[in-house]
DNA sequence: TATGAATGAGTGTTCATTCAT
DNA sequence: CATGAATGAACACTCATTCAT
């Protein structure tokens, strides 16, 4: 029986009109989101302006503040999308492994390979000035992990967080302003662990193994 | 009204003017520098606006761009007085030394030494993204000399000195945002001592050696 | 899909739809206006935005422009509704009194009266610049009137109007801003009275008589 | 002895430069609020937009913004004006009556004749929603004193306050919007006197007396 | 040379209106 | 018809720079 339903206003219609409108709403913030990285890539987080992110996206002025209250609720946006992704890109990897001194190993080791294949990304990260709580935490964890074990020796944790975040973004800020050697990644990797105490023969052993792919694609948006 | 000066006087007066008027002139271009750097240490390289600037200096808007063709030419001119200072501050100390590593050693001691004491220098100095050439080649020397010694041990001189200053920037970086513990600066050194290959016990005797006090005045402007 | 549909069952189905559309239109139409209302009750005239209407209508925006072809089309639409709810209102009362002077005396309680009740009314009314046509010509009557039977006594019906109308206006700002005593209605009415002239055993005579109530329901949409 | 003061910096060169400054600064503030004035009384307090406002003062927009924080910090500062003006412009009249029966009859009066002499005053006045208290004290304290001396007869202060105000600004409304007769104004006194219970000898008594000229220029910026 | 009033291009944000679904 | 995503003209406000005094 049919007769109930007010003629136009079926329910199926508009359940289909409104998982097209949210489809298409995920879809164009998922543009500016990818747009903006781009752009906060290129210019870093305080020069662009607003026509650059539109430009970017192929949006209308109001088509952005349709989805984002001010140029800086974009930014955080992107900085949380970012972070999730980070989370899922990278301890997706190390995730399986308990091993601290190898987790850590493979941390950097994927971090820099994501940083050389993935410019954009790069150059986001080490542009803003923020770091993610995660990050912090699951560095920090291995660290004190790594030490524990006696492998590590390094006189304060703060002082070995310093030493790794430092280089890991320092070897960024190097990628992004041109080419390395394609020993360069396995290189810093090795500084950082020698920073941290280990001896030759167990840098080289960690380095040894293969580094397992990243398996997500690199480019994805929310 | 000129008809006043007698003749033949001319020349004198205005070499008096001339004298006064150069003095005069160097302290205002100081004082804006000095008051530059504060704003910068405090809102970073892109925020703070001319207004910032000229109310810090106490001067008028016009009288800055008697001075500075633009604000980008004050932020050039900022960095570059910067530059020379650090020159003069650092390199007066470990230029005397000739062994590369005990220059290293107290280069890097003296450098975070001068970040926390002067915080508008070390904010400057974080926040700013060029890197002082004279610096640099200092440091190249440095790492070379060390390695050549059979001290040092690093996969590349690129990794070595990406060690070396991410994790001094880092270190800067930690000391802009709250305080450190006494022992910080010797444990910075320490750590980048042993990314760099050194053994504990040359560590040891390299940072119980007394470091050399910065001589002169910290704030001066040129 | 027409297919589907029984040949000659055409019209009837057409008739349905027609019919329940006609009354689902005026429905929606209805509490637009209602809601407009409110809104502009609340924020003047000038204020509000689309966004206030189909909030508070709890239509999409599309919907509203389905009914109304501009915000400015709104506002004649609920300004026009409002004055022929007014003439409904007011006139249903004071049409079967034929004497001028208690036409204009209750005319005024009751309109005070609705003021005191409908909030919005009477915001709506305060801040719309636009009189009613249809008031004006049926106050001016009256006023006429008054004076033909020797009660009035103005030096002009223009200034009997203006002193008339701006004193009822100047009731109703005081109380869309707050609370006024019981026997304000009759007190406004009273000086209104005087200032026609009217002796003062007559203005009691007129307030000493019951008023009627406004008997159709004060919120009411087309 | 003139050699302890620097060249080029004299205290009378500055104190020049000072006033100059100070008399530029003062008559360009003066425009923008004469200009704005002007808008205000065409266009109502919230139409116009910052264009109409350096159009009408022929200045720039940072020009503008180098006086007024905003538009609604114009609107301010446009009305507290128009205030202090009219404080001057009738209140030195008036001023001098001690009768508050004359004082009110005069301050209608004269009121009424500004607003006819002066088309932009009376717009902004009958435009603007926010009331000068300074009028509403002055209005208050005649009322009272003309009811205390028996001449005036009303229900309530507020009453009497609110169809004085009333009426006189929907007379001025209406000069607004088109000529009125040469009477007019007394007109208008008349019906407020009676309103407030004047009997017509008194009214003919008071209105037969000469109207003190507005002796000073209605059109003054600060 | 010092001053600060004036300038206007540039930027962030709002909001009425359109239109594909 | 109902929906709400997309649009872009319009607007408020900022700020580096110029220039007459």
């Amino acid at each position: 029986m049919t007769a109930r339903r007010a003629p136009g206003s079926s329910r199926k219609v508009v359940d289909h009109r409104t998982r097209v409108g949210r489809e298409r709403r995920a879809r164009t913030q998922s543009r500016i989101v990818a747009a903006a990285l781009q752009v906060y890539a290129e210019q870093g987080p305080d020069a662009p302006v607003i026509e650059d992110f539109i430009r970017a996206a192929g949006v209308a002025r109001g088509t952005f503040y349709n989805y984002f209250k001010s140029t800086s609720a974009l930014f955080e946006a992107t900085a949380k999308w970012l972070e999730e992704d980070m989370i899922v890109s990278i301890e997706t990897e190390i995730g399986r492994t308990k091993d601290p001194i190898e987790r850590l190993t493979n941390g950097v080791r994927l971090w820099l390979l994501r940083a050389s294949s993935d410019p954009a990304w790069c150059s986001f990260v080490v542009r803003n000035r923020r770091r993610s709580a995660l990050v912090e935490q699951t560095l920090a964890g291995d660290l004190r992990g790594g030490r524990r074990k006696g492998v590590f020796s390094y006189p304060s944790i703060d002082v070995a967080r310093d030493m790794t975040v430092g280089t890991v973004l320092e070897a960024m800020r190097r990628m992004m302003h041109g080419r390395v050697p394609s020993t360069y990644i396995d290189d810093v990797t090795r500084i950082v662990l020698q920073g941290l105490g280990l001896s030759n023969a167990a840098i080289d052993a960690m380095l040894s193994r293969p580094l397992p792919a990243l398996q997500r694609p690199v480019q994805r948006v929310p």
